[in-house]
DNA sequence: CTACGATATGAAATCGGTATCACATCCACG
DNA sequence: CGTGGATGTGATACCGATTTCATATCGTAG
């Protein structure tokens, strides 16, 4: 059925349905004829032909590298309750990570089927900024920053900085990381260079060998530590990029009698909820991943409200969260 | 630019674009042009335009409970996948454990939005069934059971019993539940009563005092824990519907003294990534979540293609993991 | 040589809505 | 009493694509 059908059905003309759905001029007589005929049929109205008229999609497109993700999912949450409220729909894209997919995402919200675009990327390639520069409705970019775009990114240096000051002033010598992909800017590298000034400030040296590069799995963080401890002086005092790294990392520990905080202290970023009920609750970084949902939202909703060229970074702090893995050594 | 604009500056005729886009006879020259014209302008053709007439709209409308947890994210992960391939978008919808946004969303999916549906549903009310019987369009149910619809579930009594049972092996006396809500028919009740069974089989009886209905997190589980061990005789064994719950009751032992299994054996469901790294890992039951998404995504697909009226259910079965929280006692 | 199926083509109808436009009331104000 | 603003109305053009239809061309089987 379509609004034609329903309105002679209605016994009303096609401009009053359209003007019942929109929020028109109309008598209270027709309206009642209207609601009362929407009961009898259950006639919805098309929202694609709507659209191709009005423009109007009231979808959001989300790219995001993985669903199962912590983290990820929080600032998801944010997202979807900001956008929830006004009536927008999210058109969600998992590209696993796979960053040929990020750009076929993007070329697919090209095609007038969302309103605006959130997109949580881990890399940008050359071929992102082209992409992003044709984008024609609003982008705003969650956990990295893109100049030219509004952003709401976490101080990840400084929550690097700070975990590992935290261990470092509990009397360590011999400090590790493993940290994540360098092409990620945000959890790659900041949270390195947040590392190595902490290192360095303390009067220490960064060694390339208790440095390793992990993949955001728990596997990935079990295997790297089993490299680290593999160095002739093991170290006592690993900082992981995420908790998931952590977590890996303590459980090699765990399986190979090596005692938390005593032999080694671990840390992470990320509160994640485990944290607390790990083996040996874990000293981490809470960011505010659901508030970057939120305040990304929000600034997509006044981009594409305004329309201003006008953009913004928006960084978030964190809170050192102290648990047992960093517990002073006796 | 819409496509008769981009027609001229080609030097084709409309119905040649539309040809180039979608499959049809087309000579290889026009497709020449049409390529070389596409680089020039960047023009993309418009989905909701192409919709109105195709009534194709490549989306499926996924409706979840909640994003952030790790269960339903593995779930959406397979959907995801398998809907990937075949070109489809994932139009989500959060209803945050509210129902009235479940039934929003279905209305919402009436609209001719989306080409077909997954839901995740806890419960089911008169109002779901109805409006679900009015969905012009396939619907997928997952992880819980109606008839009439193609579901994917999860063997959850039996999962429920094997573990009690596995616990009640261990010559524990004194059983109690930490469950979830009565309404969600598989996660409250078939869990609930796998439990019962197990117990009742072992000629143990199931106390009142001894059953809580939690939330699905943790610190709920937390409360629960704290509610049982306020009972005269204290639980010598916690069965608990989730793992989440299993970690607060974890936690609330551990805060309390309340060694895990010598004191307390507990056992969850869900087999969590956090399980092997709790304070002590965690003995669960592993459900094939992702394989869960996966098979009603497919299910989905042909039910598209078909449009057949046999609608059929895919129980899916479990795996026991038994680790140190449900050890023999010595 | 003819007939026919396969391939190719563009004009125009169509999908199901919204936006515009011309026009009708009605009440208030000077 | 005339004017004008606010409210209300339906016919129709329009959005940007797809699909149908009538027609053309060509190779090949009979």
């Amino acid at each position: 059925m379509n609004i034609s059908e329903f309105a002679k059905e209605a016994g009303v003309s096609v401009s009053a349905v359209s003007r019942y759905f929109n929020d028109g001029y109309l008598a209270d007589d027709k309206k009642e004829k209207i609601k009362a005929a929407l009961e009898r049929t259950g006639y919805v109205p098309s929202y694609s032909a709507r659209t191709v008229r009005s423009k109007v999609t009231k979808l959001i497109g989300v790219i995001l590298p993985k669903l199962s993700s912590e983290s990820i999912s929080r600032v998801t949450e944010g997202i979807s309750d900001v956008l929830g409220k006004e009536g927008f729909e999210l058109l969600l894209v998992n590209t696993a990570n796979d960053y040929n997919r990020e750009i076929s995402s993007l070329e697919l919200f090209r095609q007038n089927r969302v309103d605006g675009v959130i997109l949580l990327a881990s890399v940008f390639t050359d071929l992102h900024r082209s992409l992003l520069a044709k984008m024609r409705v609003p982008v705003v970019i969650i956990g990295q920053q893109l100049k030219g775009y509004n952003c709401v990114c976490h101080n990840d240096f400084g929550a690097a900085y700070s975990m590992t000051k935290l261990m470092l002033s509990k009397g360590v010598k011999r400090p590790a990381l493993i940290g994540a992909n360098h092409d990620d800017k945000a959890a790659g590298e900041d949270r390195r260079k947040g590392f190595e000034k902490a290192v360095e400030e303390a009067g220490l040296t960064v060694d390339p060998k208790y440095c390793e590069t992990a993949k955001f799995s728990m596997e990935s963080g079990y295997e790297k530590a089993k490299r680290l401890f593999s160095n002739r002086a093991k170290p006592d005092c690993i900082f992981c990029a995420t908790d998931n790294i952590a977590a890996g990392a303590m459980l090699y520990c765990r399986e190979n009698g090596i005692k938390v905080p005593d032999d080694v202290m671990i840390g992470g970023i990320g509160d994640s909820r485990f944290g607390r009920v790990l083996y040996v609750p874990l000293s981490t970084v809470h960011l505010h991943y659901k508030t970057a949902g939120i305040e990304g939202a929000k600034m997509l909703l006044s981009e594409m409200e305004s329309r201003s060229q006008v953009h913004r970074i928006l960084q978030l702090e964190y809170d050192i969260i102290e648990r047992e893995s960093t517990a002073k050594e006796n």
